[in-house]
DNA sequence: TGATTTTGTGTACACGATTACACAAATGGT
DNA sequence: ACCATTTGTGTAATCGTGTACACAAAATCA
């Protein structure tokens, strides 16, 4: 129960060897003596000696952190896929550290302050996160953007996602169902990621010769969807709600039944993004364009794998969406 | 758009100063004269130089860095406390590492790495870590144990829950309704935290002359609450679950409506614990045994300051629960 | 003005590991 | 038995900061 953390140095003294010997019995491939190793771990566990990460991260130039941007734990529309990225990190011993921030000037100090801490790797989850500013802020780190943002760049890789066909074949379904006045409920007002989600709606929409008729913003919660989908449903005559995320079409659907009396699919249609664990509950069995989330963090493990074999030149991966069918549409 | 990080003893050359003098521009209340600081920061800036915070960590002792053990991040019962506690640190200038782990050999080994890492603190959210592992493993850092295991020590700090008011409120209640066959649907079958809570409702409930008839144990996750409760209600003639968190309750509730066309409150009785945002969404409505996540997380940033300001002694803060009711009870 | 304190800066070492280099001992081949 | 190679270990430098100490210049005080 020492208080103090013994050294390699004090280790040494204790085994009878030089320090550079200790470090040699921690490292897996490197010349020493069996027997000499084996009495060195002893004694080292004997006195709970263990490496000191942040002095070999000094020495190594590695310090097995990996820095993840996010806007929010608390929204299971993230911290599935978060859990899902934790854990493959960890199977490869490298340690997360959670940048989670709403506020965008707070975020950009957030991430100076982990770029001191040399972190290997950055995964950018938040839209509101601008290439600019990451490639400046992690200057030699190349960050690894999972935004879907449509940009080829030599210092950063990036993940993008397309949900056209996916959700041609849900507008498909809801217009054959005779429905013809859409609204789009946003995530945000101001991301790339919501606007290009929308496209995939919208264009699905013109083959039909439809468009959305009327618009609102959240932000991707439980209680933003509930509020603008009474105040939409209020202002226009929509039978059909494609939302940003699950979340919120979640809080739409309990709007529209609760306050307006509507319920879905036969007083109105209701569409979700993400494909989250929740959206196939009983209670929800949402409709959704979704994303198999397990298929996504293999992919940003893999560009984590490409940039530590130091592959040169911009990556970027491409996932499709598939339609996840439920009874709100 | 340097590929390489610049150091303090090349920027010293750059301003024409030594790398002490570079080192003193950074530190808020150190001997140097105004203008060198200027000057200082602005070749600083120039360069894009931050001190690199590893190799101040291992100068200084104090690392910044806080491990937090957590069995998942995606289920929102733990995600939601996760998230404030995040908050709360990064305000601090503290950056959060997530140890994330549903494996219990895999998390001391976890636990373990982070250890090496020299953090400065530990928050233990997990239940199922012992309090002699946390000491053996951290032991240069009191742990911050937040469970409701009822241990004194001096190397552990601990944040104590007691709902056994806000459950005598709810028990009666339910009783008051005319139920008298009571399950519990637990959490996991092995903590102290899910037996502590059980024993809550245990006793209001022998205040009425009354007991469990039956009892199940899940994993916490809406599929185990769902599942369980299916055996549960086909075992036993239960006109009232108590289950170990929301998400379980949720789960519950939509087998008992599902699979037996059972609904709340008429049929039966559910009851949830954690009082997460999600319980009081309109489609669930739940009666929960309710905590305040916010003062919660509080505590824990308050014993990290007593740690932080070296207090002796062991560190243990009481908090009570609250009933929030729903329509499900 | 001369003595004394304050201010600003450089030098050198510490933090705790890894590793290139040197070298002795052990091993192998003929 | 001799030389070449391999093996095991110690010495010393390195990674990038922070800071105790020393010391000159400037400021303060009588």
């Amino acid at each position: 129960m020492s208080r103090k953390r013994i050294t390699s140095k004090e280790l040494a003294k204790l085994a009878g060897v030089s320090s550079a010997t200790i470090s040699r019995a921690f490292s897996p491939d490197s010349r020493i003596g069996g027997a000499t190793r084996d009495r060195i771990l002893a004694v080292a566990r004997e006195h709970g000696y263990q490496p000191n990460a942040i002095a070999r991260s000094l020495n190594n130039q590695r310090s097995r952190l990996v820095a993840l941007v996010v806007n929010a734990i608390g929204n299971p529309c993230e911290a599935e896929e978060q859990q899902l990225l934790v854990h493959r990190l960890q199977a490869k011993q490298l340690l997360p550290i959670i940048l989670c921030c709403a506020d965008h000037t707070d975020r950009l100090q957030l991430m100076r302050l982990a770029s001191t801490y040399q972190v290997d790797h950055v995964v950018i989850f938040s839209d509101m996160v601008s290439m600019k500013d990451a490639v400046d802020i992690f200057h030699t780190t190349r960050p690894i953007i999972v935004s879907f943002e449509p940009v080829e760049s030599d210092s950063v890789s990036h993940i993008r996602i397309d949900g056209s066909a996916a959700a041609g074949e849900i507008i498909d379904k809801i217009v054959k169902d005779g429905r013809k006045r859409f609204a789009y409920l946003s995530g945000t007002s101001s991301s790339w990621i919501d606007k290009l989600r929308r496209k995939w709606f919208a264009d699905a929409l013109a083959k039909h010769g439809l468009a959305f008729e009327a618009d609102a913003y959240g932000d991707y919660s439980y209680d933003s969807g509930f509020k603008e989908a009474v105040l939409l449903l209020h202002r226009s005559k929509a039978d059909a709600i494609i939302c940003g995320n699950d979340v919120m079409a979640i809080g739409a659907r309990d709007a529209a039944r609760r306050v307006l009396n509507r319920n879905t699919p036969d007083d109105l249609a209701i569409v979700g993004q993400d494909g989250i664990a929740m959206a196939a509950w009983d209670c929800h069995d949402l409709t959704t364009l979704s994303l198999d989330h397990a298929a996504f963090m293999d992919a940003v493990v893999d560009l984590i794998d490409r940039h530590d074999a130091d592959l040169e030149g911009p990556h970027s991966i491409t996932l499709t969406c598939k339609a996840r069918w439920g009874t709100t549409a």
